[in-house]
DNA sequence: GTGAACCTTTCCCCGTAGGGGAAGGTCAAG
DNA sequence: CTTGACCTTCCCCTACGGGGAAAGGTTCAC
C-alpha cells in the first residue's frame, strides 16, 4: 500500500506516518524502485493500536515503550495496565486542579464586573487580574 | 535593577525575562554602558500582572493582547472579562472530557485485568488497548 | 510523445514557554 | 592580577506534527 492509501484508511495524515517512522513507532517501510514507501497490511494493526493508545491519553513515547515491550517478546499487559492506571490518577489530580481554577475564575469575573474601568491603573495593566493590593507588598 | 535582581524578586527566571522581552511582553530594557539590562521599578508591576494572568490560565499571546489594549489607552477590563469567562467555559468542557476519559480508563483497566496475556496477539501489540474486534472491521 | 493532474520524496521552519549550555565580556573582592 | 559570580548572545531541545518549497514519479487523456 502506498502512503496515500494507508493514511486515510488509518485516520492519520501522511505527515504523521512519516513522523511515526522517524521516531520509531513504525518500522521503516519498504520502498518501491522509485523510493515510494510501500506498506504491508499489518501496518494498519499497528496504527490502530497507536490511535487507541493515543485516545487513552498516552504520549507517543509511552506508546513506543509498549511496542518495544511487545517486540522483545513479552506481552506488555502489566506495563499497559500500569500506564492506564497512572493516567487515570493523573486525570483525577488534573480534574481537581482544573475545577478549582474554574471556580476561581468565576469568582474573579464576578468581582471584575463590579470594578470600574476608570479606577484601573495603567501600570498594573488590569486591576481585575492584578489587584493593587498585590502590588503594595 | 539588574536582571539577576528582578528575576527572583518577580518569581521568574532570567531566561523568562529575556523571552518576554523578545516576544514583546516587556518593553526592551535599557542597557548599561557594558550592555547589561537595566530595569526600571515598574517592570515588577508588569511581571506581577503577567504572573497573575498566567495563573488564570491565559496564554502569553492573550496576555500580550491585554497589554496592547492597555497601551492603546483603553482599560482592557471588558476584554479581560471575556477572556476569563471564555477560559472558564473551556475548563467546563475540558473537565467534562477528562472525566469521561478517566471513567473509560478505569473501565478499560478493569477489563484488562481480566484478560489473559497469553491471548494477546503480537500484531495488535496489546489487546487491552487494541481489542481484536476493532481489527476485524 | 507530451502535457496536466496528482502523487511522492526530502528538507526546513513554525507553534508553547521557555531550559540547557557554550563562548565570551564585565564587575567587585582578594 | 586573578578568581568567581554575573551578564551577553547564540544555538539546539522539548511533543506532535502542520505548512510549504523544490524536486522527481506515475497515470491519464489527447
Amino acid at each position: 500500500m502506498r502512503i496515500g492509501q494507508v493514511a486515510p484508511h488509518a485516520g492519520v495524515t501522511t505527515k504523521a506516518l512519516r513522523y511515526y517512522e522517524r521516531v520509531g513507532l513504525l518500522p521503516a517501510a519498504d520502498r518501491t524502485s522509485s523510493g515510494y514507501r510501500d506498506y504491508p497490511e499489518e501496518v494498519l494493526d499497528r496504527l490502530r493500536f497507536i490511535r487507541a493508545a493515543q485516545a487513552v491519553g498516552l504520549a507517543l513515547g509511552e506508546i513506543k515503550g509498549v511496542i518495544v515491550f511487545r517486540e522483545q517478546g513479552s506481552p506488555p499487559c502489566g506495563h499497559v495496565l500500569e500506564l492506564i492506571e497512572g493516567r487515570a490518577s493523573d486525570l483525577d489530580r488534573r480534574i481537581e486542579e482544573l475545577g478549582q481554577l474554574r471556580d476561581e475564575l468565576r469568582q474573579l469575573a464576578q468581582r471584575g464586573r463590579s470594578l470600574s474601568p476608570d479606577a484601573c491603573s495603567p501600570d498594573l495593566v488590569c486591576h481585575i487580574l492584578n489587584p493593587a493590593s498585590a502590588s503594595a507588598r
